[in-house]
DNA sequence: AGCACGCCGACT
DNA sequence: GTCGGCGTGCTC
């Protein structure tokens, strides 16, 4: 289809509109569907993309022509049609969703080439150590960039520049970007065991189908996924495909980078929130082109511009960090699901603990399910024991029960690596002063402020606040009497300074001392360096310790007592992940986990290594209570600054509840942490069978309610975060 | 998202 | 009497 025949082209644009803009084609210009082009809004010039063409302008409307077209590939239809489903399932209006493609600036200026310097063999006049050393690196045939020749020879920047002026070095434009490599599909591949190579067959054999099939990938820590699933990635890539790795963080992207440059002998293309625009820009047109083959990235990957992908692998698929809010709230596994299916292409959950969303999709044969046990002729977790603390007094101040102490300190003696695990940032949860009873709270949020001792702050973790630790207590007056109550592992690792003083101990949290960084302590961790390791929930990540020997979990209650019906999920996998850091070098593993529930099904399948058992508890809890996977969620989210006004636009938007089929409405409540950065929040939850269209109830619900002034209404269908 | 239009307080 | 605060609404 092109323009001649249909002079009109219907424009998304990346505001919050919820459909296209018609213009007309200006005679001349040719545009398809996917364009690139620029149109004029108002007294702007904005970049949109041609979302349909049409023979004829709708009745009664002014036409603009389209400005320019974009010299660069067309969307394809497939990701068109992924944003008109994306937009549709989170409601949300479409311009917004295309905004999450088009966030790349550089990607529609000149693409500016970059200047290098060659040598010319032009002789120089008066010749130094530095200039010499600039002569030999420049006439190696490469030309540099100015920056890295400087940095080539061991000199200032201003030698390679007065060179250039003399004419010993000439200018040459070397192409904007930095080309992509292919990938080497039989550069690195690894022995792999034998059921390795049975899931990697299996795996292999859905991409070389060309079947639209989601396959759970579910192995335990220490089995070796990576390797098995780069199998599958080599034969997208086999068939002209091209691959996408999505990580859900990105301080695990530099580890992944390695590895996939040692299987496929090329440096792959990385995307998330922290690259500099230059390279930003150059995945983003590389992508476009179909030249970027392997890209691996942060969820807002999946909105780059792909021509050919031909598969999506998403790593520890069960993690909640991929459903955040970039401007809209969307789960990025739930929509690489949704992507496979659109652009009939596979993809691959994989996880040594998957959601139980994903194994009931299993389950209903829905998805392929391929498993992995092997942990090298291990179980499938190290023993895990419980410590009653209702029956294991702990002294005052203290955390650490006398099995926990008993067995670090054999640990150690052995030589061995022990790790501690306690969920929980800074040195304590709360502060409150003894004088009067006061307890320290953020100004802007329902919530305590936490001290971080390193900082010598107390800071919220709602929202940015933070100030100096007073020494005396704001509401009464009195120094020296503000005391900290329950543990954070700042605290934690006082703690066991004092009862293992030789242990060399280190600390793994996001928030570390000035000057320390978190790579190189997890590097040393790993080189055996300490022998006594105290995090947070980033040491369950991916992180190989070969010493380590025995896991302490120091409060495994916490997550189980938020509101959150995922709760039980999270724990089982953040117990199964922190203990299974222990035993995967030569040693055999064991963990202690300290809980006040010790009968609770959840710990008692923890102890028995019964990973079906609790997935069928947990199962039986979410069928009962109609929660997600066997049934809809979705919630409505209110705030606003003046409480009074927003409690009154509150019961407007209740009063309007139509009533659906099977539907139910909770609330409004205030939202379990009630004010945040100042405002106030409101909660509505809604219900619903799974075969009830949701959004179209959420649509009919809100379609007439505008909220005024501050007031702010989101939605989020399947919300993670009840917080 | 911008940008204009529109209705109420402190200034020449 | 105006200049300007930013609240609401429109842009093919």
């Amino acid at each position: 289809m092109n323009s001649n025949s249909h002079p009109i082209a219907d424009v998304l644009l990346p505001l919050a509109l919820e459909g296209p803009y018609s213009y007309r084609i200006p005679e001349g210009m040719t545009l398809e569907e996917g364009c690139y082009v620029a149109v004029p809004l108002g007294p702007r010039t904005l970049i949109g993309v041609v979302w349909v063409l049409k023979a004829q302008a709708p009745e009664g409307t002014k036409l603009r022509d389209v400005i320019a077209r974009f010299d660069m590939p067309a969307m394809g239809e497939t990701h068109r049609k992924f944003v008109d489903w994306l937009a549709d399932y989170y409601v949300e209006p479409k311009g917004n969703v295309l905004r999450m493609v088009l966030r790349c600036p550089g990607a529609f200026e000149e693409a500016k080439g970059q200047v290098a310097y060659r040598a010319t063999g032009q002789q120089i006049r008066r010749m130094t150590p530095q200039r010499q050393r600039v002569l030999d690196v420049a006439s190696e045939g490469f030309a540099m960039r100015q920056s890295e020749l400087a940095k080539a020879a061991g000199v200032g920047t201003s030698v390679v520049k007065s060179m250039a002026k003399e004419g010993a070095l000439e200018v040459v434009a070397l192409p904007a970007h930095k080309a992509f490599q292919p990938p080497d599909l039989n550069a690195g591949g690894l022995t792999l065991s034998k059921q390795q190579q049975l899931a990697a067959h299996e795996l292999r054999a859905v991409v070389t189908t060309r079947s639209a099939k989601v396959m759970l990938f579910d192995g335990v820590t220490g089995s070796g996924k990576t390797e098995v699933y780069f199998e599958a990635m080599a034969a997208a890539l086999a068939a002209g495909g091209q691959v996408l790795l999505l990580l859900p963080e990105i301080a695990l992207t530099a580890g992944f980078i390695t590895r996939v440059e040692t299987r496929f002998a090329c440096e792959p293309a990385q995307w998330h929130s922290d690259l500099r625009p230059r390279e930003r820009e150059r995945v983003w047109r590389g992508v476009a082109s179909g030249e970027a083959r392997i890209v691996v990235g942060a969820r807002s990957a999946l909105f780059l511009p792909w021509k050919k992908l031909g598969l999506i692998v998403v790593d520890e698929e069960h993690e909640s960090a991929y459903k955040q809010d970039d401007g809209v709230t969307y789960h990025a596994r739930d929509m690489a699901v949704l992507y496979g299916a659109i652009g009939k292409f596979p993809v691959i959950l994989s996880s040594a603990t998957p959601s139980l969303e994903s194994i009931v999709n299993a389950d209903r044969g829905r998805y392929g399910h391929v498993k992995l046990n092997d942990r090298h002729g291990r179980p499938e977790l190290p023993e895990i024991d419980l410590v009653d603390m209702r029956k294991t007094p702990l002294e005052s101040g203290a955390w650490l029960s006398a099995p926990l102490i008993e067995n670090i300190t054999a640990t150690l003696a052995a030589g061995d690596q022990a790790l501690l695990f306690l969920n929980r940032r800074g040195y304590a949860p709360v502060t409150v002063c003894r004088a009067c009873g006061h307890r320290m709270d953020c100004p802007n949020c329902a919530a305590s402020l936490v001290e971080h001792r390193f900082r010598r702050q107390l800071m919220c973790h709602h929202c940015g606040h933070h100030e100096p630790t007073p020494k005396a207590c704001p509401q009464c007056g009195v120094e020296d009497k503000l005391v900290p109550c329950g543990p954070g592992i700042e605290r934690l690792a006082e703690e066991a300074v004092q009862r293992f003083p030789e242990a060399r101990l280190a600390i793994l949290s996001s928030d570390l001392a000035r000057g320390v960084f978190l790579r190189d302590v997890i590097r040393d961790v790993t080189k055996g360096e300490y022998n006594l390791v105290i995090g947070t929930q980033l040491v369950a990540k991916g992180h190989h310790f070969p010493f380590l020997t025995f896991v302490g979990v120091v409060d495994a209650d916490l997550a189980l007592e938020s509101s959150d019906p995922r709760g039980g999920e999270r724990t089982w996998a953040l117990m199964a992940q922190v203990a299974g850091r222990a035993g995967r070098g030569e040693k055999p593993g064991h963990a202690l986990v300290q809980t006040h529930v010790p009968e609770h099904p959840l710990m008692q399948a923890l102890k028995n290594g019964d990973r079906e058992g609790y997935l069928a508890q947990e199962k039986l809890i979410r069928e009962n209570a109609g929660l997600p996977p066997y049934g809809r969620l979705a919630a409505v989210i209110i705030a606003g600054s003046d409480a009074a006004e927003t409690e009154r636009f509150v019961r407007l938007v209740a009063r309007a509840a139509p009533t659906g089929e099977g539907v139910t409405i909770l609330g409004p409540a205030t939202a379990p942490i009630h004010i945040v950065r100042g405002r106030f929040r409101w909660r509505f939850l809604v219900k619903a069978p799974r075969e009830v269209n949701i959004q179209a109830f959420l649509r009919q619900w809100l379609k007439d309610i505008k909220p005024k002034g501050s007031i702010h209404l989101g939605i989020d269908v399947d919300p993670y975060n009840f917080l």
